[in-house]
DNA sequence: ATAATTAATTAAAACGTTTTAACGGTGGTA
DNA sequence: TACCACCGTTAAAACGTTTTAATTAATTAT
């Protein structure tokens, strides 16, 4: 039970009638805003380090009105295709001075809002969302008129009016569908979560299917398209149930060969529903993976899958975040991501 | 290319003016700090809403001095055991509205001290270090010196000085040494990472294994003890490379029959390395892992693990975040813990 | 030597709040 | 009528910086 010590932070007048000189000398040798004699620098300096002295960011934030924080929205970080992006987008923030205030929304929407809300109230000075849907447009127009750059990271909205960092889902489904009927298969299956138009990921993938099945002449049959109806957190359960359900209702001929599933998660779960149901992958079944995450290569088969690179969209994220935080202009730029397909074990 | 549009955040200023009153009953309506009629207050709601008002945080921030923020360092957010931790605490802390800082440090000392130290200059309210070594004692003092409140979770300082949440490993681990040899194993083997006296967390799973091995009067090996040299990243693979490693050096009779891991991603790795080298689980050796992560129910075989509630531990070391920063003191108590046994097919 | 120029430092306002003491006005009591 | 209490509101200082214009000191030119 220890009072408390408040052997209080020392502040810039503290150092400055140490160094003696007046608190705006101080100011200027820390940020260089003006030239000063070698002498009085390093009086300046050794005050400073004696005192152990550290500007008060807020006092500086208020003053300078930046807060050098930048707000990050992800649907959940206990996923770990995003806590990837999140690792490397922080650590690219902290390069340059930035720290990231993380928010999770758990893909609900109302949520989503309330700490959009809360990051604006905080006073970050740009905001990145990544995942979910495309959100609530009227609202970031709100953000976005006040100046607070925004990036979106593998999401849209319908009229792309945000600068924003994708993946080419179509391109690469696509050419999985190729790859898949190079293989041999004829019966492929799409598997995806809340296939709405506000998931604009999802629906690019949507459509890369389409057209892959077309061009090489396969048949789409609505039957073969299995769309779990929510976005949930518990993904591989979904996968599971789903899969379990299936198998449940329908006899093998009715079924695909193989499954392009939307998530490493998604798949993981299809297979083991799939093992327990007495099927074996990939020798009754092909299962498709997304995202690469660190298990797919461990896992029994070893899923072959798409790899989303966490590298890359944060990167590419933080240059355009950082640009328009340089350039007080967002020019609302789109990029487009190549995915890469991995192939492993369970086709 | 669009212009910055300035639509500039309106302040207490302004509310004011519209209301007719000073910025003082503006902030005593927000506040609640005086009482005021009905009729201005409502006046001062009306302008607050028109406006879009929102209190500038850092405004606030240093004139409270405080920032509501919490800074939370973890080793690697990556890890499924990290994130759900770092999510429950994050709501925990945003519903009293505060907002978390989360960095982290993957394993390495030098980083955690400059994340440490950007916290600090953010000027968080509070800090929580969770997992990991136990730092830089000297350091952390300073900081508690500051009076700004520390606590630990899941780690701990050798003489125990800051208020720690702890999970009861040593307990755990001598009841799963008793469950195996109660299920007839008598050769147990112990894999841990980095056990070094700094990890205090996996200090005591190395005694509790000991103690248990001894209640049950069974041969203390230490050829029956591996050690992951160093803190990594990829638990999964250094797993695997161990496993694959004493597979290579050593014949079947030499070898444990059964391995408590010191996380389900080394186990799983593990596992894998032995399915690889021919040998199934549980079958032909039994493994149980730790943490009880997400994929460790569908991971096939179906992983024995215990279970370390993400809730709980969180929960605890809210509270006492909160406790000290309500009471301005903080009075360094220890809590422990129990961790849960979750029996499924690897042994 | 004095004026003009340049260099180094300072004074003071500003950022947007909170907070405390003081203020004026109303109503009640003597 | 005069005094006191009380209530609601306000004035102003403070938080710790940054930043610009102004000041002083030092140097050079006349």
């Amino acid at each position: 039970m220890n009072k408390k010590k408040n052997l209080k932070k020392s502040t810039m007048k503290e150092v400055a009638s140490r160094a003696g000189v007046t608190i705006g000398t101080v100011s200027h040798v820390i940020n260089g805003t003006a030239v000063i004699t070698n002498k009085t620098k390093s009086n300046v300096l050794k005050a400073i380090k004696e005192l152990n002295y550290k500007p008060n960011a807020m006092a500086r934030g208020l003053r300078r009105s930046e807060s050098k924080m930048i707000g990050l929205l992800i649907p959940d970080m206990t996923n770990e295709y995003y806590s990837r992006i999140i690792r490397i987008f922080t650590d690219l923030a902290y390069a340059e001075g930035y720290t990231v205030m993380l928010c999770s929304f758990q893909y609900n929407l109302e949520q989503e809002r309330l700490e959009l809300d809360v990051l604006v109230d905080k006073g970050v000075d740009a905001i990145v969302l990544i995942g979910g849907s495309d959100g609530d447009e009227k609202f970031l127009k709100e953000i976005d008129d006040w100046g607070i750059p925004i990036v979106l990271g593998d999401r849209n909205t319908k009229n792309k009016s945000y600068a924003s960092v994708e993946f080419d889902n179509k391109l690469m489904v696509k050419t999985v569908v190729g790859y898949l009927a190079k293989k041999g298969y004829t019966k492929i299956g799409f598997v995806t979560e809340a296939l709405t138009e506000a998931m604009t990921n999802l629906t690019d993938r949507y459509n890369g299917y389409i057209e892959g099945m077309k061009e090489n002449d396969l048949e789409i049959n609505e039957r073969c398209i299995f769309i779990e109806d929510s976005l949930q957190l518990n993904k591989m359960s979904n996968g599971y149930d789903l899969m379990e359900q299936v198998l449940k209702e329908r006899v093998r001929s009715e079924m695909p060969e193989v499954f392009i599933a939307s998530s490493d998660l998604l798949a993981i779960g299809m297979i083991e529903a799939l093992r327990k149901g007495g099927y074996k992958v990939p020798d009754d079944f092909g299962v498709v993976g997304y995202d690469d995450l660190s298990i797919s290569a461990y896992f029994n088969p070893a899923l072959t899958t798409i790899r989303q690179d966490p590298n890359k969209i944060s990167n590419a994220i933080w240059d355009m975040i950082i640009n328009s935080l340089r350039n007080e202009v967002n020019d609302k730029q789109h990029i487009y991501i190549k995915q890469e397909l991995i192939v492993r074990k369970s086709v």
